[in-house]
DNA sequence: ACAACCTTGACATATGTATGGTAGGGTTCG
DNA sequence: CGAACCCTACCATACATATGTCAAGGTTGT
């Protein structure tokens, strides 16, 4: 046996056996597996646990949001609007007029406006 | 009054009133308030507000998420840190002899060898 | 074969996320 | 001024995340 079972992997991974379950089941760690189906971890399976360890301790970070990270990296589309709805530049310049504001809006995003269009008439109506 | 206040804007965007404060307390939209402290919505919230819920629609995502995106837009370390996490590749080449497993691994990224001493015994001792 | 270890699945709990209310007290604006 | 609306601060709930533990049954290695 060359790799480690995942008690011996608990204890030096850090991680409990459970977590050691939970992680493998979020899609952060692939592991192979023993003909028998016990879970086998390799040094590159350990480096990547301590190394997850230390990462998410050093910026309070949760497995789940690491599984957000992935998936942002993995959906190109996902990535995409995400990127786009941040772009948005949601600062309102003080010097434009109160009446040029809504056109000063719309034409930032033309793809935007036909979603904008009953705010023009609450806004028309206030 | 050129903006709406949190009922009207809860009307127009689809969010409760109660999600537009928990909306902005996560930091995800920032607010002009007025002189008493209302918070006003302008166009360029409106929008967001909606964009926003079609996007955690569209992707099945939620606020906490998003909120963790903007915190990897803005934290180059952490940006960096998790980089750095999926990039190491898990993949084992199936034709490295087991005696030079261990080696193969550590030369990819030494400043993670430290960590790896204790694996180092405990791999010798199986 | 047998002791030691692993697997999946289920139950349990503490904390976080996402929402909805309500109360006491200020703000707006006709 | 007064009705209508907003604010902050709680309380409450349903579901998700993160973890522990236990049971019934299969795997490993000597």
């Amino acid at each position: 046996m060359e790799a480690l079972t995942i008690n011996e992997a608990a204890r030096t991974s850090g991680w409990s056996p459970r977590m050691l379950r939970y992680i493998e089941g979020s899609g952060l760690l692939e592991l192979p597996r023993s003909p028998g189906g016990y879970r086998l971890y390799g040094p590159a399976q350990l480096q990547r646990l301590r190394t997850l360890r230390e990462l998410l301790a050093r910026f309070d970070v949760g497995l789940a949001e690491l599984g957000f990270a992935r998936r942002l990296r993995g959906d190109e589309r996902l990535r995409g609007a995400v990127e786009e709805w941040f772009e948005t530049e949601p600062a309102r310049p003080e010097h434009v007029a109160a009446g040029d504001w809504l056109r000063w809006e719309q034409e930032k995003h033309q793809a935007l406006i036909a979603a904008a269009a009953d705010t023009h008439d609450l806004l028309e109506a206030a």
